[in-house]
DNA sequence: ACCTACATATTGGCTACCAATACATAGCAC
DNA sequence: GTGCTATGTATTGGTAGCCAATATGTAGGT
């Protein structure tokens, strides 16, 4: 899955990624593709920009690492990118129970009318 | 919710709206508002497009009906609406499991590494 | 006369993705 | 010593698929 249908959600994705500790674009990359079993692949040039966004949002704050000659920009959630992370959790959940309703609706019953 | 996050599950949820029987653009509107507990709110500029589009994939067959003086265009799925439909729910179910599996590692736990 | 509900359709605009490209380090294979 | 792959960041231009707004018409209520 590439990550056209993602979108609206690429942020929760971004935010979820960082929850246990701070990483790098790349990693970033990396670990949402394994969480997902290898069905998101996100890439770079939706990534970067994303998280150069939320880090002027003030989600995200960064800093350059050094591996030898290598650099790294790691990205750490801030206090608002953890509400915020929390409030992406909460609208995921409407929006699954909205379209899930409507596609299946056998899944999720409505209250008999 | 704005149709804006159901970018790319709209078709999905025209076809399974016409899953009980043919309806017209604003009945659809309407079911898919009340389906959904008044959370999706699709609109005519969306909608009308989207119908077009699927029946000139061959999804959707539409004829037109009279009420009184009023006129009403009424679709109904094809076979191959209905196999599209099955296609959309099985998506649906891939892109739900791999986005709560980054989002909620907890409620969908991968095999432990 | 005016408003709301019902009903279809089109226009123009924007956002957030995509693919492609660029650049640099590092290690392995041949 | 050349090339391939992996690691790593960043930008550019394109476009799909939504949106708001607008247009047009019937029907019914106040």
């Amino acid at each position: 899955m590439r990550g056209d249908p993602v979108r609206g959600h690429l942020d929760g994705l971004l935010l979820a990624a960082l929850e246990d500790g701070p990483l790098h674009g790349y990693a970033i990359i990396t670990a949402v593709q394994q969480r997902s079993a290898g069905t998101l692949e996100l890439r770079t040039g939706t990534v970067y920009p994303a998280l150069n966004r939320l880090e002027r949002a003030g989600l995200l704050r960064s800093s350059w690492e050094s591996v030898g000659e290598r650099r790294r920009r790691c990205y750490a959630l801030t206090d608002a990118g953890r509400r915020a992370l929390a409030d992406e959790r909460t609208a995921w959940r409407e929006f699954t129970s909205a379209i899930g309703s409507v596609l299946d609706p056998a899944r999720a019953p409505r209250p008999a009318t």
